[in-house]
DNA sequence: TAACTTTCGTAATAAAATTTCAAGTATTTT
DNA sequence: AAAATACTTGAAATTTTATTACGAAAGTTA
């Protein structure tokens, strides 16, 4: 499907010699392949045009033409998404172009990222929990809430408090078979990862969503899903994360709703029905 | 910069005629252009060989090689971002990806789309405002309450009541030179239009974040901000839309953050170090 | 209608890509 | 350790593709 960079990279160990060479100046120069011919190429790299086209041929080319053009699209595709930081002169459409490639980068590394066993657990948790904590504070809470709005629509009994003692006194009242969503990008807000480690102690199961890596939270956690992001503009904590955020929250909601889809439809229906008599 | 197939779109009617014909067959398609060498193409088009050469010239590039690689690249650029729904048979994998390109689409076109002017008015408004006002119910009070968060932290004073009658109660105080923001995707939500109703009858400036297009919310809006959405998934009112809409709110607040660098870059500090006895 | 300009395709030329093949190198067998 | 075999490689031949030159046809202007 994509990627043809990263094919690269992951075959290079197992080629030949002079393909190999190829292949090393490939993934250092990709910028630059679209104005290579086979023959500068070959110069370049050091081998000869043949091993050239063998190499294309070997990673399931047509033959250089074929690469060449993959490669570049390949290339612009990558660098078109990356954009720079916010600076305090840009005019507004470059700040409208930054922080919306900013978050959609967040949003595409993430998925990349996430680690579908780690998914699929937490689905599986989620869907046989009795009862659901979400705990979050601050940015975080915001998501909290977002979870909480979704998954109460599908009938799943979920409470988020915003208020840390609650959050505290909830998770020391759960047992065995409920769950605890704890939330922060940091992953070492205390109220947080207070709460988390409370609810298991408790015997819940607790998922954390934070920044990848080891952090306070990963150690009360029993299941880790991990967002990527990098913000586009100074100490502003939470743009592209919470963004990441909510995107793996619409990834647990979906993935509940395909499964249990024929009773989830009801619950949507009746929910979307209660809702419409305040429309317009 | 990018996008070479609009580039051709855009000069179709200022070629001559053999050129035009290679033009349109260029963009009808452009999937195939890849494969094509320059005699295929142009037995295609039903042109010459040299009418395609002068083509690519005329349009910057240098020469038939080129333009196949910058149309190419252009073309799987756009068709990468596009995913198709959620089924509910799907694995996870595949809802992962789904859910997350669709929510970096609706980031894409909502930046490819919203209004620099309306978008400047808006920032005006709130960078004058005495008072800001935020009404959003549901899903959207989830934006709203995001957007108070922000502004706050930058010592924009700001109030984002999820009672709807308290909303209400605020707009009828509002005067001129406050700001009112209504949030809703509909753009029908009674609650959030009436309040913004009442707010703009009380002189304030009143701003939306709703779907492209006229509604309720729009009628009653002096400044309007548009999203761009399409749900990968059934009835759930509020993914990909309340994604665009933080979206814009991030816009915002980055707009208002480098214009008033100086003071705000203080108040982003403070703030962060008042959090900070928080965490471990 | 003649002179000139523009547009275009054919054919010649040039460039680039691909294939062939034999020499060199490494590996296995005897 | 020598011979046989298989593998790897690049130079050169071949084929394909792209570009340029040029003149014919169509269109314009005087």
């Amino acid at each position: 499907m994509a990627g043809d960079i990263e094919k690269i990279k992951a075959v290079i160990n197992n080629l030949k010699p002079s393909e190999k060479k190829v292949a090393e100046y490939i993934i250092k120069n990709a910028d630059k392949i679209s104005e290579l011919s086979i023959g500068e190429l070959s110069k370049n790299s050091g081998t000869s045009e043949a091993s050239v086209v063998r190499f294309c041929k070997n990673l399931g080319y047509k033959g250089y033409q074929d690469l060449k053009i993959k490669v570049s699209a390949d290339y612009t595709y990558k660098t078109k998404s990356i954009q720079g930081f916010v600076n305090i002169n840009d005019d507004i459409n470059s700040i409208v172009v930054k922080i919306s490639k900013n978050n959609m980068q967040s949003i595409e590394k993430t998925m990349d990222m996430i680690d579908r066993d780690e998914l699929q657990k937490a689905v599986d948790a989620i869907l046989n929990a009795n009862k659901i904590d979400i705990y979050g504070v601050g940015a975080s809470a915001i998501v909290a809430q977002d979870m909480l709005q979704k998954f109460m629509r599908i009938n799943k009994s979920c409470t988020a408090y915003n208020d840390s003692h609650m959050q505290l006194a909830s998770a020391a009242n759960l047992s065995n078979g409920d769950v605890a969503v704890g939330i922060s990008y940091s992953g070492e807000t205390m109220d947080t990862v207070d709460a988390l480690k409370i609810a298991k102690n408790s015997g819940a199961t607790t998922i954390c969503i934070t920044r990848f890596g080891n952090s306070s939270i990963t150690n009360v956690s029993d299941i880790k899903l991990f967002v990527y992001s990098t913000e586009a503009i100074f100490r502003s904590g939470a743009m592209a994360s919470r963004i990441a955020q909510l995107n793996v929250i619409d990834i647990l909601f979906s993935v509940i709703a395909c499964r249990k889809y024929e009773d989830i439809i009801k619950y949507l229906e009746n929910t979307s029905e209660a809702v419409s008599s305040r429309k317009y």
